[in-house]
DNA sequence: CTGAAAGCGCTTACAG
DNA sequence: CTGAAAGCGCTTACAG
């Protein structure tokens, strides 16, 4: 157990100038060499990127992306990264930004604006080429314009902010949540409550939009307090259990606001010694790969996460590449997966 | 629908020497100004900064870190950051490094290890400050000696690598499997089967060798077929459900590899008809926040994320301000916790 | 308490 | 195909 000092020793640091002198070209050569411009000649070019690998020669992107101002930096911030539907969002973000050797910067918002607006700060500060985020939940246009127009070209996922003139790639929620209830009331069910969720995002209206309107175009009832709001989590959704259990009214089906949500609502249907998908069905929302393995295996909207991720960093990195790029909402349709958590309805 | 282009208008780049033309002082004055230096006349100072955030001035951190050779980024690294596992680890890195105002960069290296070499060289170009990183299967000691060397001080986690010298904090995995093999044994269980995890990281190794301590200790017979490794996933332990119910020695526990493992591991057994803590015992590890939610309730080994991430934070800030720190491991002594997934042995 | 000047390590016209 | 020189936007001795 010996003690580490800071730095290790160094012997003093090498950089373009370091190998040019040891070859006797100029930095300029040398600079051009290492990134394979046609310009220089093959065997110079060979000679150098040779040397520099030997001496351990590490580019200092720092004073290139002061020079060219270019960073290779590219931000990402939703609200929690280990929320598994980000996750796979960011999946496919990460997929496609390595292919363009582009370094991605993470964040967690947690909907706090001033940690968002912090991170945003660093990006500019970094002089990072553009952004992808999930906007925090009440995010004002401004903010959107503001580093737009530092230079930080901006594109949405999942959420859109009103007033923002950026593209934004989301699902078509309403739609989703509508395929969720009409699959329950196509079983036959009639006390319908939806769980999760708040009216504070456009996700949040969208989804309770889409649940409306299918009971409606049913001409089934919508009570008020058929809707528990909460957050978006396998804890809140196993809270809401007890909620919606000792609803005076016994719904018998559940449309939740999420896959978290519905998987925590049916450990606490077990707990109360009721089995999901026979004594109360359930949906979630977003097929997370754990959907299909949870008990019972989980009706739920498939979301396009992945398409979604694929399709926001390409459009980020055609704006890189000054490819004009629409502005505005772009929606991904959702489709519906039976499993075994929906069935019939029984009387209780 | 408008087309963007890929910068907005920015009138002409705001920099140091912009406000200080404006004010008629030099850019010395700004810059110490700005970063609250004593140095300059309070009256001054307020003049700079309410002149700065009047016009929009964007920090140059480029610029800066050019000079200083100080970024304000540090580098983490493990295996997948959507794994729960690390979420939390990553949560309390977050916390502390938010606290010292340091810019957190996170990337997966999916346990490849040109993938973990390309994160590290990024952060060598970008002259970050220091790392912390979960090592790759198969990391060689040199290549942390490599950062080293290069002035990017590491700290592990989770994980060691034989030969480097730099502090490490984990849980210590020997005596946190034992704890639950022991659980599992004091119940009356005497054919124990280990599901999951390999060879090939310290870990693996460690927590293998706790099951065998405590198996062996008890005067109880170890099969080599009673060892079922596998990926580290809940699909992974749905799928060892089918190998594990088939074994012809019939066991009645498994020690699991970690909770995502265990929580698969009990939706096969009910998927077979079976019920988990009644008909089979079932342990986890890690004491994930879905741990106290599943059904049932996971009997698991708490193993104390939440400080190892504080903890290896803390030490690299240390490092980074010049602190003598140890090298070597410290463990973190995790703690058993008894819910619903374990009971007695029954025949079958 | 403030200013003039050098320099961090690259890249990019420009000249040859 | 190669080189000399300017400049990206800061910070830091140094001088006053």
């Amino acid at each position: 157990m010996k003690t580490v000092s800071r730095r290790g020793s160094l012997a003093q640091k090498i950089k373009l100038s370091t190998i040019a002198e040891a070859l006797g070209v100029s930095t300029a050569t040398v600079s051009l060499a290492l990134r394979d411009s046609p310009l220089v000649a093959d065997s110079t070019r060979d000679r150098i990127k040779e040397y520099a690998r030997e001496i351990g020669y590490i580019y200092n992107r720092r004073a290139a992306s002061l020079r060219t101002s270019r960073s290779g930096i590219v931000g990402v911030v939703v609200h929690d990264i280990m929320n598994p539907f980000f996750a796979e969002i960011l999946r496919s973000i990460e997929t496609e930004l390595d292919r363009s050797r582009q370094t991605f910067l993470l964040s967690n918002h947690y909907d706090k604006l001033d940690k968002q607006r912090t991170f945003l700060d660093t990006l500019l500060q970094l002089g990072a080429d553009g952004v992808i985020m999930s906007p925090a939940i009440g995010t004002p246009a401004e903010d959107i314009r503001m580093v737009e127009e530092n230079g930080l070209p901006a594109v949405l996922i999942a959420r859109s902010v009103p007033g923002a003139d950026v593209p934004v790639f989301r699902g078509d929620d309403t739609f989703g949540t509508a395929l969720a209830t009409n699959h329950l009331i196509s079983l036959g069910h009639r006390r319908i409550v939806m769980i999760g969720g708040t009216d504070q995002t456009s996700t949040g209206r969208d989804r309770y939009q889409g649940y409306l309107n299918a009971m409606q175009n049913a001409g089934l009832e919508v009570r008020p307090d058929w809707r528990i709001p909460g957050p978006r989590t396998k804890q809140a959704g196993f809270e809401a259990s007890q909620q919606f259990l000792a609803h005076k009214d016994k719904p018998t089906a559940a449309v939740c606001w999420n896959d978290l949500v519905a998987i925590g609502l049916m450990n606490g249907i077990y707990r109360a010694g009721l089995v999901p998908g026979v004594d109360i069905s359930v949906t979630g929302y977003d097929d997370l790969e754990e959907a299909a393995i949870a008990t019972p295996a989980l009706t739920t909207v498939w979301n396009g996460q992945r398409e979604v991720g694929r399709r926001a960093a390409r459009t980020l990195l055609d704006r890189l590449n000054g490819i004009e790029v629409h502005g505005g909402q772009e929606l991904i349709r959702p489709e519906l997966h039976v499993r075994q958590s929906t069935g019939k309805p029984v009387e209780r």
